[in-house]
DNA sequence: GCTTTAGTCGGGCAA
DNA sequence: TTGCCCGGCTAAAGC
């Protein structure tokens, strides 16, 4: 673990050049300008921010307020080092899609290097992959007697979460959303199911939400297809393992 | 600016209580465990990582690698402190929609506190935006005799970026994608010239990007919809201002 | 308040 | 590799 305040550049310099070869985390708050190109291009003037170099690359840099990071480079990025003109030159490299980022740093006010330890696990409950999981175990939530036949089915150009079918022998096309349902979810289900009505007219679509505005609802009407929604908190009492 | 290296979880607290009152900026490297509930939830193993609170109030949990952070909370959001079985919790709390995000502090192995001086603006070049510009103001580019009617033309349920008329009078409608045309890209022109169609057979809908999947292009073809691809390079010398 | 769309979206998964 | 879709998407603009 390393902490220098108001390190020269040479220093930094050096510091940085062992957090590349030994990936290690360093934490850089400076006074610097960033110069980007690559899908877009972007000039942010001179001033003080904090640089983040993780250990697999990635490069972020953070203004004082904000959620994201005002200018990045994502993981397996490359990372060179320059002196000139009394500034040190960070250049984050990415191939596919050639970007390149360059941070010019005028002075930094502290330098932090470390490696982190960190085997914690993270779990994240009840994402949409929860929810087809316990439509596809509990299927009579959706509708009695209904069976699955598969779930992530390819229907022509995309995949519908679930295809099952109903006591009537109708295929049914299910669409689920976490959220609200909106008109272009209930568009998205179109598409999957207009393109089997082509060929078989007993082709339900239902999609199944938290919510649905007013205007998704007329428009599954005229669609022909049918809706439902459920509450998070009646779903997740059927989540396990 | 403060920065306190192996700081007693009582100073963490009392330093981040003057962090919230006067809207600093905080780093933390330290051991914790995070619970987050709201539209998901998850719960992260206890480890070493990086907290940031910016002056907005925003946090940001990171691990050791990746651009995203593990955990987040936006700007806006309170943050609580409580002293509990000898660690710090940090409970960050946003509404609408209601989230919870809740840090607990086993150690911290540094706190840094500033406020930064970050006047520098930013800028950002040729984004969808810029394209759109560069076509109005010259579009020959896309078609020779094609006049521009109006931009961001209400079409129905959503907008076109571009509304023209043809040499010989036909309506056309022109969608601009920065990047790869795929199917969906193609999907939303026709949604556009699809409405139109109803009432005018001759309406052309014409889709321009940097590339074009196969699929698109089929898909395109068979919906009667023109594509066009441009060079970035191509275009950005026409950038002026 | 809601809806729509862009994003340097990133990241994952399958063909 | 390419293409497609999900995300606690976020953020901005329009209604």
């Amino acid at each position: 673990m390393i902490l220098l305040e108001h390190p020269s550049l040479d220093d930094v310099e050096q510091r940085l050049r062992e957090v590349i070869l030994w990936r290690r985390l360093a934490i850089i708050v400076g006074f610097f300008s960033v110069d980007y190109y690559g899908r877009a291009s972007s000039y942010l003037e001179s001033g003080e921010r904090l640089i983040i170099i993780k250990e697999d690359g990635s490069v972020l840099i953070h203004r004082s307020v904000g959620y994201k990071p005002i200018n990045w480079q994502p993981s397996s990025s490359r990372i060179r080092m320059e002196r000139k003109d009394g500034i040190l030159i960070l250049e984050v490299i990415r191939m596919k899609p050639r970007e390149v980022l360059r941070i010019k740093l005028e002075r930094v006010k502290l330098l932090y290097i470390d490696k982190l330890v960190d085997t914690g696990a993270f779990e994240m409950y009840l994402t949409e992959e929860d929810m087809k999981r316990i439509f596809i175990r509990n299927p009579g939530l959706i509708e009695p007697g209904l069976h699955i036949i598969t779930s992530e089915k390819e229907v022509g150009s995309g995949k519908a979460d679930i295809v099952a079918r109903d006591s009537s022998s109708n295929i049914v096309i299910i669409e689920l959303k976490k959220h609200k349902i909106g008109v272009n979810e209930v568009l998205q289900l179109n598409k999957y199911v207009s393109e089997l009505r082509v060929t078989n007219k007993n082709v339900r679509g239902i999609i199944i939400g938290t919510d649905i505005s007013s205007d998704a609802m007329e428009l599954a009407k005229r669609l022909k297809l049918e809706y439902k929604v459920y509450s998070l908190r009646a779903l997740s009492q059927y989540k396990r393992k």
